[in-house]
RNA sequence: UGGGCUAUCGCCAAAUGGUAAGGCAACGGACUCUGACUCCGUCAUUUCAAGGUUCGAAUCCUUGUAGCCCAGCCA
């Protein structure tokens, strides 16, 4: 709750990450903070991603620092242009702002090129002559030390002069490699002169053909960082073991005031999948759409489902920062989204499962408006006004021809409330030969107009309608998330997802309200009743409303099968 | 089995030697023109385990245990 996030601030609760910083500012090591989000431009966004992002972001705007965007491009085999567009779009808008600091670890090439030739002047680097399977033997193992390069005393203008050739081109994809000379006995394999510049001949999405040799993310990431000036190079942990080498990479190039690295915990949700490996199998299976599926977790996907920005920088506040691998519920990432729709979104009727209901004094041909507000608790949204007729649709969920005990709904001879409408009493009912209700007969109270009787009488039940002369029908699909609740996750073992056959629903004969005709009037509304929030038009490729399923139906009532 | 990291409620997560916050979920109850929302209440005598130090330990020490990461010319 807010309260309790604000709390935690009075008490000066702060992540181990602000605790790091504040260390660092008052003992003078920085008198600033200035953090990125380097993503590799070979895929789309997810919801791990934006953890990183607002969390840089976030601690920029804490300290009152910078932060910066930068695309970490060392590898042109797998990097495309279009994912820098879909990154930019991602983090935007999410809030994320890098104001002008817009940059490509690209456009370093020429510097990083002069920091690996000092290295060589130093003698802290060579150009090696060993095949991939041979640098492999020579590495050693976890358990035993690697053996010494046989050119790793190579002599400093040999190895100029080499490095040199390999960037004018002399040399065929893994010929020669530049290696910088750390301890090939070293317990940490990352330590064990590892590669700093790849010959690879191909074209690269920023500097086209200018470079055929191409640095590796341990060299190149910590020149990016202290380039931009940049303090806390936040990552996640499984470049803990790269640490020392992100230090001996600054040490050795003499930056002033290197940049630190801290890494942080990668952020898991259950029931869903994150893997490339597993969406690509879900595409190509036909199960999901594309990456931006809603039941997947890409950014795209969350916003096609309805998500807000703010729910999404919420839910990564409300999760914290640890260095513990941990799996965050699902149900937090929904709470955060009713959190922020609750007060902000008007609430709307529909019938998503129609049967209608005909009341039966009510004068035939009649019509009136009735006045709604669009949300209780935020009389800033205004009213609509909703025609009302003698033949209005509710959701079958809403009728029972034998209720159980506790269902205060609509049943023969039982009176509830039309939100906002009248109060209706149950009839009668009719059936088709399959024995499905297919009209439900009420009469109502003219003196309950607005929702309220002048003798004081109460009715424990409230239900949606839609006029059935002006409802718009609609198709509505509904998404659960593709993983199955119960069995979690998928089969390490085999690979095998276990997928949740009710992923997506769709309903064809659905309707809802007249104001959702103009549907860019509303952004995202609320259909509590039957569990359901939010829809996203705008977003959507067959202009069917989406619904996003993120309110438990256990929660409400349930029918007895 | 070498190195690195982590272990606090079903799930996140605070507590930095001073006597276990908070949120999600769950479960009671009140309220209600959406069985939603809101509100009130319950939910770790104990912090992976066992020892030890201390007036006092989740925090320090010892020995274990479990999980994650590392042997790409990926990031």
């Amino acid at each position: 709750m807010v309260i309790g996030m604000d709390e935690a601030r009075e008490t000066g609760s702060r992540n181990f990450i602000e605790t790091e910083i504040d260390k660092d500012l008052s003992e003078g090591v920085y008198d600033s903070v200035h953090t990125r989000f380097p993503p590799e431009p070979n895929g789309f966004l997810h919801i791990g991603h934006a953890k990183s992002i607002l969390l840089n972001y976030g601690l920029a705007q804490k300290y009152h620092g910078k932060f910066n965007l930068r695309f970490d491009d060392t590898n042109p085999t797998k990097e495309k242009t279009e994912f820098v567009e879909s990154i930019k779009q991602d983090v935007a808008w999410l809030g994320a702002d890098w104001e002008d600091r817009l940059f490509f670890a690209s456009d370093y090439f020429e510097q990083m090129y002069e920091a690996a030739v000092k290295l060589i002047r130093k003698g802290k680097a060579y150009v090696s002559d060993l095949t991939a399977e041979e640098m492999r033997e020579y590495r050693g193992t976890l358990t035993e030390p690697g053996k010494d390069d046989p050119n790793r005393e190579r002599s400093v203008e040999e190895n100029l002069t080499l490095f040199e050739e390999m960037k004018n081109g002399s040399f065929a994809d893994g010929e020669k490699t530049l290696r910088a000379k750390i301890d090939m006995a070293s317990p940490n394999i990352n330590m064990r002169d590892p590669i700093i510049y790849r010959v690879a001949h191909m074209t690269h999405h920023n500097t086209g053909d200018r470079w055929c040799i191409y640095p590796m993310y341990d060299f190149a990431h910590p020149i990016e960082d202290a380039i931009e000036g940049i303090t806390h190079s936040i990552c996640t942990l499984e470049f803990e073991d790269h640490r020392p080498l992100y230090d001996w990479v600054v040490r050795e190039l003499e930056y002033q005031a290197p940049p630190r690295q801290i890494e942080f915990a990668k952020m898991y949700l259950t029931n869903v999948v994150t893997g490339k490996r597993y969406i690509k199998k879900l595409v190509e299976e036909g199960i999901v759409d594309g990456w931006d599926d809603p039941r997947l977790v890409s950014i795209a996907a969350l916003r096609r489902r309805g998500f807000t920005p703010e729910s999404i920088r919420r839910f990564v506040e409300l999760c914290g920062v640890s260095k513990s691998q941990s799996s965050v519920d699902y149900a937090m990432l929904e709470y955060c989204i009713r959190e922020d729709l609750k007060c902000s979104r008007p609430r709307m009727m529909a019938a998503l499962d129609p049967i209608r209901l005909v009341i039966d004094n009510y004068p035939e041909g009649q019509t009136e408006e009735i006045e709604i507000p669009n949300n209780l608790e935020n009389e800033a949204l205004g009213k609509r006004r909703v025609p009302f007729a003698r033949e209005v649709y509710i959701d079958r969920e809403d009728f029972m021809e034998e209720p159980p005990k506790k269902y205060f709904r609509l049943f023969p001879g039982n009176e509830v409330r039309l939100m906002n409408a009248y109060f209706v009493k149950c009839t009668g009912f009719e059936k088709d030969a399959d024995g499905n209700v297919t009209v439900v007969h009420a009469e109502y109270d003219p003196a309950s107009r607005g929702g309220n009787s002048p003798d004081g009488r109460k009715v424990k039940g409230t239900i949606h309608w839609v006029p059935c002369h002006a409802a718009v029908p609609v198709t509505v699909r509904l998404y659960e998330n593709i993983v199955d609740e119960e069995k979690g996750v998928y089969n390490e073992e085999d690979g095998s997802l276990n997928l949740n056959p009710n992923s997506l629903t769709v309903l064809e004969h659905a309707y809802v309200e007249p104001a959702l005709k103009d549907a860019k009037a509303y952004e995202s509304f609320q259909f509590v009743r039957q569990g359901y929030f939010c829809v996203d038009y705008k977003d959507s490729k067959e202009g069917a409303l989406v619904f996003n399923r993120i309110v438990s139906l256990k929660s409400s009532f349930v029918l007895p099968k």
